[in-house]
DNA sequence: CCGCAAGTTTGCTGAAGGACAAAGAGGTCC
DNA sequence: GGACCTCTTTGTCCTTCAGCAAACTTGCGG
């Protein structure tokens, strides 16, 4: 295989601060690899032998409960580190990581992740106000979930993935990778049924356009109304 | 007034490494505080100037919602680190502090964050271990909130401050601070009226026993039933 | 010792949304 | 091109629990 591309990493929050030659010795480090859509890349539980970054794609982190009910944790974006476990001083993942599109990620070994934190500026920083900025999203929807009703759960889902990877298409942003109405509802903690119900609903209204897997977003300020201090 | 006791750190996780010349210093430079029941700590959005050690008493972290609802996102227990934004590069609270009951803390202005975690061995890896193991629960209660029934959220928060903070006493194990109705409600979603209905018949169920602001658990075994794989 | 505030209990009602059921609509694999 | 699987839609029923209302209890402050 040959060389990875220096310019992959330069700009990337964690990476931004160093300069080629050390760019140079983090790639030359890291394992470059393509997953399907449906793939996992780790599991829950087992032992976090590396840490990742995604390049190109869409990850989901997902939970799986005792009753065999699955709960998305989170999403991970192009240049977004994940399974970072070895910064919260784990020894397994805390989750499973499952590519929701086709995806591109590098990893290295959690052995490098002292000798990072340590030996380049900026990383240890970037990494934890990622960490913060998590952590900021649970608690979002910790309140979401035990404040609100679930139409504003389900618009408030939406809108945090049109904001996360929306790109623009002429009808409205479209989501950029796939999604069924059950995984909003692992997202929002309600079920398929009702999520396709308020879909459709919104859909009649002008709000949303969806076709299987594919959500575009028409009318996101309606949205926002919905989602928010109610319309 | 007269100098902090060193043996009020030793032990403590963050700091359990140190030699006493260190803890010396590191007291030296803290400033005490009580706190009387219901006193602020710090306030959401404010500035971020200090973070805090919990001595003695116990400290909940609330957020409040635009429509004015408070949830209870987390407890500190004595011997945690609490208002650690620096950690995560947080320039303001991410939420409000209030002794649930009256309190002993220490504090250091965040500027001493940096040095502590490069001169202190250990202190980033435990305060870092403690972010890993908030963020697992933050997990634990999203989970719980998207697929559990109201009854079974109760439990499970019962249980959690029980095993945060459970005294033995004759009758059972007790909660060892004023908790009301309306507080288990904020952290379990739910309204004050149902927390009260059902500890009400787990009273006449001879699961516990409650007084005003005061709960005692007679019986976790059958608490667990109801709050994990139904009973 | 009285009045008031904060906390608690309980009843009633209605709506939200979960559970169950069944059928349609794309895609994909052979 | 057919069989199958996954995803989606829609209908009906029924439980859970929030909302509203009102009374009761306990403890504190004046």
């Amino acid at each position: 295989m040959s060389k990875l591309d220096e310019s992959l990493l330069t700009g990337l929050p964690p990476f931004s601060l160093l300069e080629r030659g050390q760019i140079r010795e983090i790639l030359d480090q890291a394992l470059p690899k393509r997953y399907d859509e449906g793939a996992e890349i780790f599991h829950e539980g087992h032992d976090a032998e590396r840490f990742h970054l995604l390049l190109d794609g869409y990850i989901r982190v997902v939970k799986t409960t005792e009753g065999g009910e699955q709960i998305i944790a989170l999403h991970i974006s192009p240049g977004q580190l994940f399974g970072i476990a070895p910064a919260l001083n784990r020894d397994t993942y805390p989750a499973t990581a499952i590519a929701a599109s086709e995806s591109l990620a590098l990893s290295w070994p959690v052995r490098l992740w002292g000798e990072f934190t340590t030996k380049y500026p900026g990383f240890a920083t970037e990494s934890y106000s990622t960490l913060g900025q998590r952590l900021g999203e649970m608690q979002t929807r910790i309140t979401e979930l035990a404040t609100q009703a679930v139409e504003q759960r389900v618009a408030a889902a939406l809108l945090r993935m049109v904001t996360q990877s929306g790109r623009k298409v002429e009808e409205g942003i479209e989501i950029a990778f796939p999604v069924t109405r059950r995984n909003i509802s692992e997202m929002t903690g309600t079920t398929l049924h009702t999520v396709s119900r308020l879909l459709s609903a919104w859909e009649k209204d002008g709000i949303v356009h969806s076709t299987r897997k594919h959500i575009v977003v028409t009318a996101p300020h309606r949205l926002v109304l919905l989602s928010g201090a109610q319309g």
